[in-house]
RNA sequence: ACACCGUUCCGAACAAUCGCGCUGCGAAUUUAUUCGUGUGAGGAAAGUCCGGGCUCCGCAGAGCAGGAUAGCAGAUAACGUCUGCCGAAGGCGACUUCAGGGCCAGUGCAACAGAAAGAAACCGCCGCGUCAAGCGGUAAGGAUGGAAAGGCGAGGCAAGAGCUCACCGGCAUGCAGGAGACUGCAUGGCCAUGUAAACCCUAUCCGGAGCAACACCCAACGAAGCAAUAGCUUGCUCGGCUGCUUCAGGAGUGGCAAAGAUUCGCAUGGCGACAUGCGAACAAGAUAGAUGAUUGUUGAUCACAGAACCCGGCUUACAGGAACGAUCAAAAA
RNA sequence: GCGGGCGUAGUUUAGUGGUAGAAUAUCAGCUUCCCAAGCUGACUGUGCGGGUCCGAUUCCCGUCGCCCGCU
């Protein structure tokens, strides 16, 4: 598998911060998709975070694979070299896989993150 | 049967495709990756309430202070845990619950009410006196309170009172039983309340910090301040040690992942917790943090909930289900 | 993950085991031509669940929530 079909977890508290102040912001009912340049131009990092406030571990957890997955989905038709952040709101923790797969396609279109199909 | 009590266990299952962490083995090559195979969260992983292992500071040596525990005996690496027994309370019962040592070592507190709260005369009762007042005796009765001078009955008395006696309760002494807590019996004077989750006393235990500990390697090898009248070592004192503190810099590896107070089975010893012996089994080890998506079938719409150095407990949360043993009542015998 | 601390009126806070107090806010009245200020009065309570005690904000235990520090 080639590097830019996995996917890449951003690290460092630095790149984060940098990512809410200086990112483009595109919000939706579920979560917040932040987005700056990145540097390595071959991959997109993604971070997901997801609030103490949001639930116990285990939903903590689950929205984040849910995340990831929906992320997954998208990869082989993503912009590359972006650094993305995705934040997750309240509704997500019992919003269910499908939803937010839905507008993790519209959040991602509105960045325009999206090639057109090869 | 229903119900109730105790102990133990499970806590969605299976298959297919795509995807994720780790790693033993095999293969490939670009020597770092890929492919195949293997393996991958809990009974509480939680709260961090106790106890240990481990690591460092140090040599914790002495005294004081402080903290923890609290029936007895045992189990254990240790414990505030567990087991058995004793006592008290609850239940028809199986059984459950209990910080369950000491206020005749001392000190304190007991608001309001009440005459009086650790020693007592407000009303009442009795005697003297008498117009009345007053003086003395008295804790049976009234009233207050959570608690009122051991309880209750009889004798006794001017009226009363453990003043005397029977029974019950408590205390002390003696004897007997028991490993002990304690139990039983006898005798004694009749015995001044409650509160130690108030200070305290008695007995036992405790050096401090914690894997963000700590070790190694790379880079850097700086700046400022204090400096024996200082700093560290536990709160203090003695004693001990010799630089100390702050800022800047701060990447990686180990610790840390398969092996130990481990789990299971059998045997022996013990009422039991548990111990000993033999045999077998055991790869979660992440580091922004690995278990998800889709489809099908079955019960059913699926509880509480996610390892972060590791164990033994406790506590708290939990849809539902299973096994074994025991109890009461009814019926039958 | 580890180590500490705190929960009292709507808000900020007092409170040796004995009726929980103050400021501010809110409401009502007085004052003023009206408003503000001032004066008077009312309203509102110990995070939750047990235990000890005659009686708990206080003492003990367990929970829940919040805050702080340590790479």
């Amino acid at each position: 598998m080639k590097q830019s079909e996995r996917l890449m977890p951003l690290k460092g508290a630095h790149l984060f911060s940098r990512a809410y102040r200086k990112g483009r912001s595109f919000s939706g009912g579920c979560m917040v998709l932040y987005v700056i340049p990145g540097r390595n131009a071959s991959a997109s990092l993604l971070g997901i975070t997801v609030s103490r406030k949001r639930g116990n571990a285990v939903a903590r957890n689950r929205v984040k694979r849910w995340i990831r997955e929906a992320y997954r989905g998208f990869l082989p038709v993503l912009k590359k070299g972006k650094i993305i952040v995705i934040v997750a709101k309240q509704p997500a923790v019992t919003a269910g896989y499908a939803v937010l797969r839905d507008e993790l396609e519209e959040l991602l279109g509105k960045a325009a993150l999206l090639d057109a199909q090869p």
